[in-house]
DNA sequence: CTACTGTACTAGGAGTAATAATACAGTTAA
DNA sequence: TTAACTGTATTATTACTCCTAGTACAGTAG
């Protein structure tokens, strides 16, 4: 499915939000589809359960999917998803990022022709 | 100056970067203002100079400030900061939460507001 | 019932963050 | 030059988080 870093300084429950975040914005995984039961994924990637299981807890809490016991975890789909908690933290990321940007000696429209570029990538719903 | 969390799961030395980038970026500490010595900020925080230094060395590599020995550590002027290394990141991370923020259902004209009321209380240079 | 699923808990080892103490190197002013 | 400041580096120790391992419970589907 993909690949991980066990050495690296980041987490590897937090490589593997950001990994699943990317497959699933990405419409590789797509709405409502089940993803590997966490035993099963734990298996495919020689690491703990108990490691995969904090990562679909982050990503349930952030919005990206939904689990049900017994059943298995399933990719929420985009256009449904209402988490004003997640969205308040991403624009506070944002707002930080373009100051950021914007001192590092980006200019607006870099920053918006950036943006038309993700844009065009995406077109859910 | 301001105050950190000795609780959160965040690293201080990671906290002091944040804060104090914060405060070059909103202009509170002006080009090449001296910033306070490595023993007086730890002095004033009650953390360790180690700490200090290591949140010192993490800005001077992101190009926000720079390091004299036996003088001090300074803000880098902004439009002088030449850093392709760090706007490299800063891309990657603007797409990465581009995307985020259009799957959890924002548009692109509210994260372009989101820009434009930025660049607005920037204006440097 | 059986074999899957998610979820929760405890215990232990490994690695990083933070502290403490010390030292060296360069600047500045008396 | 000396004294007092600056950044920088090193080592040892403690505290905390990540990860693992093992076990257990609850819900679903055949």
């Amino acid at each position: 499915m993909f690949e991980l870093d066990v050495r690296s300084r980041k987490p590897i429950y937090e490589q593997l939000v950001e990994k699943l975040k990317q497959l699933i914005i990405n419409d590789v995984l797509k709405e409502d589809e089940k993803l590997p039961s966490v035993r099963e994924l734990a298996q495919q990637l020689t690491i703990n359960p108990n490691t995969i299981q904090k990562a679909y807890r982050e990503l349930e809490t952030q919005g990206y999917i939904y689990s049900l016991k017994g059943k298995g975890s399933f990719v929420h789909p985009s256009g449904k998803v209402d988490n004003e908690e997640e969205l308040k933290k991403v624009r506070e990321e944002l707002k930080k990022l373009f100051a950021e940007a914007i001192y590092l000696g980006m200019t607006s429209e870099e920053i918006a022709a950036l943006l038309r570029e993700v844009e065009g990538g995406q077109q859910d719903d």
